[in-house]
DNA sequence: TGTACATCAGTGAACGCGCGTTCACTGATGTAC
DNA sequence: TGTACATCAGTGAACGCGCGTTCACTGATGTAC
């Protein structure tokens, strides 16, 4: 009879290959099952295996963490937006094509929220530093963030003459609290209760809305 | 030399006049400085000047404490739509009326999410229990909580002739999620920056954009 | 009008909990010679 | 190729904190007779 492994991991002193990357992907999978408030530095540390101040090799503190995770969540953000725009099919008319990619940017949007809505809701926790957060890590893998990704759907309005240029700053925001909001609700408020095919049926009216509420008449 | 008032409170039980109300103004003092979190049961007694568990005569727990804190803030939220809607002027045509209503009860909300920040986060709160909180604590002085405030507007849009009836059902979710969007984002994102007639200024093209977007075409 | 007693709002003390964070340390790894 | 040493990632122990909640209590108030 074989010794039966003695202590297969047998150094005392356990060296991570990568903690920081790590305890982000703990970070993360706290985000996405509970929220902001999951994120707790000591739980991303239990499941690194790890001791919990060992975090503050890789992290100023618990903020730092936080906000890591936050911009992670952005960027699952983008890369859904992109993903839908990515399958659209081009169109013969300029205008059809700038409407279905608003209608693709808010699809993606309001399916990521509703796929992930502890990471939405992490997203877009209240922060009140100004920003320290890398810029380039809120990114989908176009390089650009949600907001931009928005932005660019917009300018193709005003190319495609659907909105005039006078109208095109700002124009983000009207469309983003329109997908924002129906995220919110469903989460918070009450449209939790509807049914997945209901959700969807509002969230095309919601973007019909949207459509037909920018356009200039 | 006269005795100085020998404590003039000589009773050394204090008993409180009505200490749930002072609990329960105590909670909405803290919604109000710093959101739903802020709301801490044993904060709320040391305001009321009473001792942390005296709380338990007057709320199961802490999160009955919340959820009436959270009952008062929908209420403020009605209030201010009520308010909104008594300043209009009767208009001749029924579809001006109309609109004007509309606008009143999204204005409201608005203006109250900007000037209680706090308290609205505080209204919105993730809440998993079936609606235990007492439904009349949430209504305005009419006796309306704010969605059926803006139900009522959506009413006068079928009547008006603006909106198809069988476009009427579900219509609140669209107006809603574009007003609550915004005060959203004002709070928590990329809007928080913008100076107060900006946001007035979006808040003016986020109801453009409503009308126009769900009147019938 | 006066006394006996039940009620119940608030007290006092304590609990266990998990958190973020600090400190001095250890021992594996990589580098200089 | 071998040795000496600096670096630094992770350890071990501990801290103070504020929280929600429980327990047995006390004493003022209201009611019955």
């Amino acid at each position: 009879m074989t010794r039966t492994r003695p202590a297969p991991r047998k150094r005392s002193t356990y060296r991570h290959g990568d903690l920081r990357r790590a305890l982000l992907d703990a970070g993360i999978a706290l985000a996405r099952a509970g929220g902001p408030d999951a994120v707790v530095l000591r739980e991303a540390t239990r499941r690194a295996g790890v001791v919990p101040n060992a975090a503050y090799r890789h992290f100023a503190n618990h903020h730092a963490l936080l906000q890591a995770v936050r911009a992670a969540a952005l960027s699952a953000l983008a890369v859904a937006m992109e993903t839908e725009l990515a399958g659209l099919r081009p169109a013969k008319r300029p205008a059809d094509f700038a409407r279905a990619s608003l209608r693709a940017v808010g699809r993606g949007y309001l399916r990521s929220a509703h796929a992930e809505p502890g990471l939405f809701r992490t997203a877009f926790v209240v922060t009140d530093d100004v920003e320290v957060t890398d810029a380039a890590a809120m990114t989908g893998r176009s390089g650009l963030n949600p907001f931009q990704l928005l932005g660019a759907a917009l300018d193709r309005y005003v190319d495609a003459g659907l909105l005039a240029p006078a109208d095109r700053p700002g124009a983000e925001f009207l469309a983003w609290s329109a997908v924002h909001g129906l995220a919110k609700l469903v989460h918070d408020g009450p449209l939790r209760r509807l049914g997945r095919g209901q959700q969807q049926r509002v969230s095309e009216r919601l973007l019909d809305m949207v459509e037909k509420g920018l356009e200039r008449s």
